[in-house]
DNA sequence: GGCGGAATGT
DNA sequence: ACATTCCGCC
């Protein structure tokens, strides 16, 4: 166990690394903050709250992948203050605290949608290979946002507000699971006051299963559509066909994730993004083993077997603009190239998967012999509403870069100083470029889009914004939505280096994308997809609609900070319901005494 | 309701 | 760092 995980603290500190190279980032692996710790991060709290059905009169997963609504605020500021032993918590303090993670890029808002709330899984798509060799059942996949599979029925996202407020209400799943005496439970479990409860070296041995957790979210722009076809499997060609409200169903067949017991219960992880390989002809279907909920701790893999899923989950990444961190070395498994024009890079170091991958992952580990790929930060420095405000036009520098600026300087440059004012700058010399060298839709590119359109600053405009009928320029703010809107085709072909400077139209709102000094040789590519990828995203508009000026005065600042900041791909399927329901009495045995924090 | 600055606490 | 608390603002 202890030795599957690993620091690998040298080049940077903040990964953790598999013994199988698989890596997350540390915020999402933190002993001291994961869920069945008191030190446990509010983010995570609500994903422990989510997963567990006990709860799901309270917050539920509704609507997009990874959104969530707090039903009852008031509860679960109630809960989060006992398990923080904050009995003054209350929503407006615990929705502050919220929203710091929209700079985190960890949630963002739903606009328009009281309550509301997304996790915003590109970024926190976290690793979880399930053939990989984890070594015990631990490793599990968390709190599996809705995702509608064959056999479940999904509700759509209301469109309207009232409608989601309706439609909470019919969460209460009709059935499926009994709910009773929840409320009773949780009550008696609470307060700091009452802490004496037996639970807490429960509590910690629930925290200790949980401790991996964060493998297991999902891939990015996993809309329920894409979803279906994961599951359902029949979602032919159409990548992005309209949304048909498919059997709408009031309860998510998510509540819960399948809690590995003590025993282990692993959960059927698979890669969506396998499974939701746009590409049929890629027509991979996961081993039986795979899908197996009670795969042995110890899976080995067949070559074949890897082979295909490495390539379709290749392709995954390409076609659904998936970091391409997402690629794990895997050694001696030689990954088939996904349909595109392979760039040049002779393939040094990594043993592993060839081409492509090594490309893009080059950009990341690069400077070290570290297979471990990413560098992480998460957190690009929040541009404040005064100062976006002040100076209206900052020049964005450019970038930041590799390894990790800190947040913490990153503001103090308010003063006059000779600099881009508000903005932590970065050198920009040391562009990530370089790195990656074009090699393409790096995630950097991809992050950068994701990252600042989710969560652009919102402030001012998120109310005028969701006219679906202005299919204006402008990042998606949902990040998921936008940059992994893809063409069917991916738009790999362009990404060769020796992109043609053909139609990038600038867009008023997007174009004046400053470049940076001497940026100007970065900038191009990237404004190049950006602005293939907006038009493809803006065809698609879900509606919601951005400014797109702090965004990008966001997007050039962070620039390489988000490639540090970006995606850790994970993958894991959250189980198929049935399968799910083994472990559903252990998890409701241990839902309540692990959610509050008894010890106060 | 929701936002984010600021001060403060751990 | 990550909240918590308070608060003015929209």
């Amino acid at each position: 166990m202890e030795e599957l995980i690993t620091q690998t603290s040298s080049s940077c500190s903040s990964f953790w690394t598999g013994v199988k190279g698989f890596a997350f980032p540390e915020w999402a692996y933190k002993p001291e903050s994961s869920p069945g710790s008191r030190q446990i991060q509010l983010w995570h709290f609500i994903l422990e709250l989510l997963r567990k059905e006990e709860y799901h009169d309270v917050i539920a997963w509704q609507g997009d992948y990874g959104e969530f609504v707090i039903k009852d605020p008031d509860e679960v500021a109630r809960l989060w203050g006992a398990r923080k032993c904050k009995p003054q918590m209350n929503y407006d303090k615990l929705s502050r605290a919220l929203r710091y993670y929209y700079n985190k890029r960890i949630l963002h808002k739903t606009k328009g949608k009281r309550f509301t709330y997304k996790f915003n899984f590109n970024k926190l798509v976290l690793v979880n290979y399930p053939f990989i060799d984890m070594g015990s059942g631990r490793g599990v996949p968390q709190s599996a946002p809705p995702v509608p599979t064959g056999g479940t029925h999904f509700r759509f996202p209301p469109s309207t507000p009232s409608e989601v407020l309706s439609s909470s209400e019919e969460l209460r799943s009709p059935g499926v699971f009994s709910s009773v005496g929840r409320r009773m439970a949780r009550g008696s479990v609470s307060d700091c006051s009452d802490g004496t409860s037996t639970n807490s070296e429960l509590e910690e041995a629930v925290g200790a299963e949980d401790r991996a957790p964060f493998r297991g979210l999902l891939p990015p722009r996993m809309t329920h559509d894409s979803l279906f076809r994961v599951y359902g499997g029949a979602n032919p060609a159409g990548l992005h066909r309209p949304p048909h409200r498919v059997h709408p169903e009031p309860l998510s067949p998510f509540p819960i994730s399948p809690l590995p017991g003590p025993g282990g219960l692993l959960a059927p992880t698979l890669s969506p993004a396998l499974s939701m390989t746009p590409t049929p002809h890629l027509p991979y279907t996961p081993s039986p083993s795979l899908s197996s909920p009670m795969m042995g701790s110890h899976f080995s893999f067949n070559p074949e077997d890897m082979k295909h899923y490495l390539q379709a989950h290749t392709q995954s990444v390409y076609n659904y603009h998936l970091s391409p961190r997402a690629f794990l070395h895997y050694p001696n498994i030689v990954i088939p190239q996904p349909h595109r024009p392979t760039p040049d890079k002779p393939p040094h170091h990594l043993h592993a998967p060839p081409m492509p991958l090594t490309q893009l992952q080059q950009g990341a580990d690069e400077s070290q012999q570290h297979p471990s790929p990413f560098k992480f930060k998460l957190q690009p420095p929040p541009l404040g509403r005064k100062q976006r405000e002040a100076g209206g036009s900052l020049a964005s520098a450019s970038s930041s870069s590799s390894s990790s600026f800190t947040g913490s300087g990153a503001m103090t440059n308010s003063g006059p100083a000779g600099g881009p004012p508000k903005i932590k700058v970065e050198p920009v010399s040391d562009m990530s470029e370089e790195d990656v060298e074009v090699t393409d839709i790096s995630e950097e590119e991809l992050s950068r889009d994701d990252e600042d359109d989710a969560f652009a600053p919102r402030r001012r405009h998120h109310q005028l914004s969701s006219s679906p009928s202005a299919p204006h320029h402008d990042d998606d703010p949902d990040d998921d939505e936008e940059v992994f809107k893809t063409p069917a085709t991916p738009p790999v072909g362009a990404s060769s280096p020796a992109l043609p400077p053909m139609a990038l139209k600038s867009e008023p709102g997007v174009a004046a994308a400053p470049v940076s000094p001497g940026g100007t040789r970065c900038i191009p590519l990237k404004l190049r997809f950006k602005r293939r990828w907006s038009e493809d995203q803006r065809m698609e508009a879900d509606g919601e609609r951005e400014e797109a000026e702090d965004k990008k005065v966001r997007a050039e600042g962070e620039e390489e900070g988000g490639r540090g900041g970006g995606v850790i791909l994970g993958l894991m399927l959250p189980p198929a319901p049935t399968k799910r329901r083994a472990s559903s009495e252990l998890q409701r045995a241990t839902a309540q005494l692990s959610l509050e924090n008894p010890g106060c």
